[in-house]
DNA sequence: GCGCCTTTGAAGTGT
DNA sequence: ACACTTCAAAGGCGC
């Protein structure tokens, strides 16, 4: 399919890129770029004093990996939607604080000599560093490992090489009427196992638990569900009325259905058809029926957004597509964002009031057995062999492997440090680099989970690597950030690697040049102590052995092989 | 047929 | 309080 941008969003790239640019200019959002700027910098390196500017609204998930995303909402200003930003933690938990992140875009661009191709990857669809800032509203780019990092828009890269050109900012703009009223679609819960009722609600609406008739669950979706009171015109009609909205929610509704119809399919195990419960009653005496989550802002995001992105490349992969909607995601404007948070309030509080009794909790392990092992790695990485003494571990035989202490017959410093308990890596994990390190960052299930842990601490943020794309980019060691928070070192790193020719036919983009390849990332010697290729890190002081391999070298997942950069 | 991949956010568990 | 984990959607892909 030629890439057409019927939506009017049109060049999905550089069409975009100049709203982004835009939006910055825009007086207000300048100056809070520039101000931000620092402020963000700041903000990440101390997330307290950020909080206490923003009123403590960070979200209470405080993974700093997604504290960074926070900010960006923790920026927006109360703006024209006043009331509904008011809404506080309801809003959404990033409650457009004045936080720290926030535009820095422009402070971005203004680094952006300085860090030549800084974030090139992500947000320079064109290559040029200086046209692609993050959005203003977004502050903190996701995966912007830290405050310095941040002004080196040392950015996630994303698993499928796609150059930030293919991430187009599609600006709901022109669309946001179709997507303000794909809002209005029913918002769908698997009320009644049979039916697959999915409730729908304005999104206007304030929802309270009077205006939700218990009866609600128990009529079909769309049909037989009076229109609530405050329900917006369309409400609940809009399925039956596509006509009101234009493709991107028109595929949405068809989407959104699909999810119900899914709904109920998960329900199969809910044995019947009226199980539903959200009584539980006795008809779900077999089972729980499965009650999903609701959608979060970028699900929901996500689903409103899929078909169009799907259309306008001809990539079909949802994790090729994801990533360009979280690309999206991040572009898109503080209001628009905005929008899709109100709107998963409003799915929770629905889902809430639905499920009185439901917690997430309940869909725990639902389905899967993923990630035990993750669990059993975890154990033995913390416990196991790396927890004992030089002696213990190696036997007299390897004396030779035993730290000097032991050597001595002194206090084991590899116990030592692994007895502190402390988090990271540099004890006996460290230590243990030999084996435990590479295999902590090994495991292909650690990139993800563990980014946001090694995100969070500055210095070990060589999980980063995990991140490199499958074309085999290489990825700084995020400890450069660390060390040069002001400069250089990370420039090069953001590495998005470039479209492959296949992508780029894809998304009828060219492929990005390499030129980030050709300029293998330097860290600066002893920035990072966690860094097991550190020369001055501990492992090394400590005359540990430092695994050298690629620490993905066991991984199970090739195509996150982890390029450790020296 | 099932799990992985990939994204962000919410909410859970664990320390 | 913080770190980490799971799940929500989606659909191609690999085993």
């Amino acid at each position: 399919m030629p890439h057409v941008s019927s939506s009017g969003g049109d060049d999905l790239c550089s069409t975009d890129e100049v709203k982004v640019f835009k939006d910055e200019g825009d007086g207000e959002d300048e100056k809070r770029s520039s101000e931000n700027l620092t402020e963000e910098k700041s903000s990440l390196i101390d997330l307290t004093e950020s909080e206490e500017k923003s009123g403590g609204n960070y979200s209470s998930n405080k993974h700093v990996s997604r504290a960074d995303h926070s900010p960006v909402f923790g920026k927006v200003e109360p703006a024209p939607h006043t009331s509904s930003f008011n809404m506080g933690y309801l809003m959404s938990p990033y409650s457009y604080a004045n936080g720290a992140a926030g535009p820095i875009q422009a402070g971005k661009m203004g680094l952006g000599p300085t860090h030549p191709g800084a974030a090139l990857p992500f947000f320079c669809p064109n290559g040029d560093p200086l046209s692609q800032p993050p959005p203003a509203h977004m502050g903190i780019p996701p995966y912007q490992l830290d405050g310095k990092a941040g002004t080196m828009g040392l950015t996630r890269p994303p698993m499928y090489p796609f150059s930030a050109g293919q991430y187009p900012y599609p600006m709901l703009s022109p669309d946001m009427s179709q997507v303000a009223a794909s809002w209005h679609t029913p918002s769908m819960y698997p009320l009644s196992p049979s039916a697959g009722f999915r409730s729908p609600y304005p999104t206007t609406l304030p929802i309270s638990t009077s205006s939700l008739p218990t009866d609600l669950y128990r009529f079909s979706p769309t049909s037989l569900i009076p229109p609530h009171p405050g329900l917006s015109p369309h409400g609940p009609h809009l399925g039956s009325h596509p006509a009101i909205v234009t493709p991107g929610p028109k595929q949405e509704l068809p989407d959104l259905n699909h999810r119900y119809a899914r709904a109920q399919i998960d329900q199969k195990n809910n044995v019947g058809d009226n199980k539903n419960n959200q009584d539980g009653t006795n008809a779900g005496e077999k089972k729980k029926p499965h009650i999903k989550k609701p959608l979060n802002a970028f699900m929901l995001y996500m689903k409103e957004m899929r078909a169009k992105v799907v259309a306008e490349c001809t990539l079909k992969e949802s994790a090729a597509i994801n990533q360009i909607l979280g690309r999206r995601w991040h572009s898109l404007s503080r209001e628009e964002q905005a929008k899709y948070y109100e709107k998963a309030r409003q799915e929770r509080q629905l889902h809430m009031q639905l499920y009185p009794g439901w917690s997430a909790r309940d869909n725990y392990g639902y389905g899967t057995k993923k990630k035990k092992r993750k669990k059993e790695r975890t154990t033995v990485e913390s416990g196991g062999n790396n927890m004992k003494k030089c002696r213990a571990r190696y036997g007299l035989d390897q004396q030779s492997q035993w730290c000097k202490p032991c050597r001595r017959k002194k206090k084991c410093i590899r116990y030592l440090e692994s007895g502190d308990g402390n988090d990271g890596n540099q004890s006996d994990d460290n230590l243990g680099s030999c084996g435990s390190v590479g295999d902590a960052h090994t495991p292909p299930e650690e990139d993800g989970e563990s980014l946001s842990q090694s995100m969070s601490s500055p210095g070990a943020l060589s999980g980063l690597s995990s991140l490199t794309s499958p074309g085999g980019i290489i990825l700084p060691s995020p400890s450069t950030s660390v060390a040069s928070p002001s400069v250089s070192a990370a420039s090069p790193y953001m590495l998005q690697s470039p479209l492959t020719p296949h992508e780029a036919f894809e998304c009828k983009l060219p492929p990005a040049p390499p030129l980030l390849h050709q300029q293998p990332p330097r860290n600066p010697v002893g920035t990072n102590p966690h860094d097991i290729n550190n020369p001055l890190s501990v492992n090394q002081l400590t005359g540990q052995c430092v695994k050298n391999e690629p620490p993905d070298g066991g991984g199970k997942d090739p195509t996150r092989s982890i390029i450790s950069v020296t």
